[in-house]
DNA sequence: AATCATTTTCAAAGCGCTTTGGATATGCCT
DNA sequence: AGGCATATCCAAAGCGCTTTGAAAATGATT
């Protein structure tokens, strides 16, 4: 069923059943109802294409989503995210188009929306620092809006973060508090913007409480639950062992748990752990009480506000980028504990 | 830049333009490379809107996922399937639209998603027994392809599935020639396909075997680290423990070991577990030597494979639906040995 | 009853592409 | 040179919608 088909069903042009189904007000309530009763009924819908053609807006976003081709890895929190971001545009009346591209090829596809007029808007994944995807798509004129930030990045841009750095000082001093000093970082790749802003917020809180910061105690890199559980065996093998592990995903804190386990250690007795925990919807991290202490921000919220965002740019393109910075809960749960007694 | 900006500026018709970057034959090759070198320094794509338009095709592929609205859950291996399938698609031209949808609108999303003639096809997820998804799109004419099988649905239609049920006789199978005989059995949601087939192959193991079925031993649930974690502790707590778990999902079997350590078992002495493995990028199976003894099938090969499958049902509608079958292979690991001894 | 303002409806153009049917140019043969 | 096949190109219609500018219907006013 087409507009044509439905207006001569219902014995007027195409004009005033298009007016009566778009909400404008030159059409009588009697005629309205009318005209939306049969759409009802013939389960009459515009179709997007042509809509998109007349009134030259994609009502679609665009989701570019990079799978880094070394390890061919979808970032896990890339479900939930969108689960929230979705739910936006639904009820907005978007579509959203995904594409998976390999890191390398990112520029080629935001160019590709751009020009075959796929897309509204898109939402930038991953930032790294000084991301060129920025600039790209401030040249390109395409709307978009950041998950997280990218430092050193001059230009203004619409960005919804986490604020790493507190959240990673402030579980670094929770543990100076608990008497460790020895805390080691387990982080995501060196590059991304995210691993930055926590390996800041790390040695700053060392540096304010006189510790210096041992590279020995830092890695970067996947955040698998292999490489947790590597880098965590690694570290608690050598001499001078951390006596605390601070962790960027749960992730890679299940691994770091199987290391505490095989090393015959007790989690949170001889070995505190403390994650990020991004909340995601299939990996709770515990019930009623948190399994690892965490500091907590929800990905799924994240995405339905960003989202959010990038709609009102689109609505409103000359108003200055928005901003936003979530702040992690500290959540205190079972992996923690005083620093041992040095024997 | 659009087909009539380039045409003009080529001195050539839209027409010729259009032939020559659609590859049709009648077009010099001499003027053929002057346009495509034209498009490429204009960076010209068509426009997909009127395209679609002009065409009847969406060169678009749908992906309606539901959201189990009592968990708000995103199943964890849907990152990785769509990489896959979002490979195949760029590769022949396809965008991938998303619809993330509570379980309840699945019927209404689909329905929009024809009558907006928004797609060219859809994938359906997750399928559910005597899946009612099934006939509605047989009914709406909206070509199909299964992720899973839906038992009970009389309907021809294309799927791909792992043989859930021979991977999970083998893997009982296997548990019982290691001299366990209470196995239990930690499984997805009960009325899913693929945890319907996997109980059957358990079952029919332990039958085959002289065991019976002890509903004392089956847990069925959403697939989380939580939901493991309790239905072991459970378990293992209970009197007559079983000495082997059956897992559906990696992220419940990290569930089990942590209760497994928790009650003070050592994991592969006191109680063997075998899990299903998806083989998720961000979520191995341990490095060279496996973690968890395991039935694996790669989900992201299951996407490239069942992409493929539905554009050539796309491209030739009237072939009768193709099928597939994955056999999952069982990787032996550190977390299976044989049954303790009785004291 | 005639006039005017307002409400309600309409015909037609246009969005950017593909494709049909036709026109023109080119090369080959006799 | 004339005739024919073939290669090359084009104008225009159509895809399904929105939207402009105008017409018809209605009601209020004199």
């Amino acid at each position: 069923m087409n507009l044509k088909e439905l207006s001569q069903n219902l014995g007027l042009s195409q004009t005033t059943v298009s007016r009566a189904l778009n909400g404008y007000p030159e059409v009588s309530p009697a005629t309205r109802a009318r005209v939306e009763e049969a759409a009802k009924t013939f389960n009459y819908r515009p179709s997007t294409r042509a809509k998109g053609l007349a009134t030259g807006k994609a009502l679609a976003i665009g989701h570019v989503i990079p799978v880094s081709n070394k390890h061919e890895m979808v970032n896990p929190i890339f479900g939930d995210f969108i689960a929230g971001a979705g739910e936006t545009y639904s009820r907005h009346g978007y579509e959203m188009i995904l594409s998976i591209v390999a890191d390398e090829d990112e520029n080629q596809v935001y160019r590709g929306l751009k020009s075959r007029r796929a897309v509204d808007g898109v939402i930038v994944h991953g930032p790294r620092m000084n991301d060129p995807r920025i600039p790209l798509l401030h040249d390109l004129g395409l709307p978009f809006a950041v998950h997280g930030r990218a430092s050193g990045c001059a230009l203004p841009y619409a960005w919804l973060d986490v604020n790493n750095r507190s959240a990673f000082l402030r579980a670094t001093d929770f543990l100076f508090d608990l008497g460790h000093r020895r805390i080691a970082l387990i982080n995501g790749i060196e590059g991304m913007d995210f691993a930055h802003r926590r390996r800041e917020g790390y040695s700053a809180s060392l540096l304010a409480h006189g510790l210096h910061v041992d590279p020995a105690l830092m890695r970067a890199g996947e955040m698998t639950e292999v490489f947790g559980f590597q880098s965590a065996m690694d570290m608690l093998g050598g001499p001078d062992a951390p006596t605390a592990i601070l962790c960027s995903s749960l992730i890679s804190a299940l691994g770091v748990r199987r290391a505490i386990d095989e090393r015959g250690l007790v989690i949170g007795k001889d070995v505190s752990v403390v994650t990020h925990d991004d909340d995601l919807s299939y990996l709770q991290n515990g019930g009623d009480v948190p399994i690892f202490t965490a500091t907590r921000s929800s990905v799924r919220d994240a995405g339905r506000r960003l989202a959010t965002m990038l709609l009102a740019a689109i609505a409103a393109p000359h108003a200055p980028p928005q901003h936003h910075l979530l702040e992690a809960e500290l959540m205190i749960g079972q992996s923690t504990g005083p620093a041992p007694k040095r024997d």
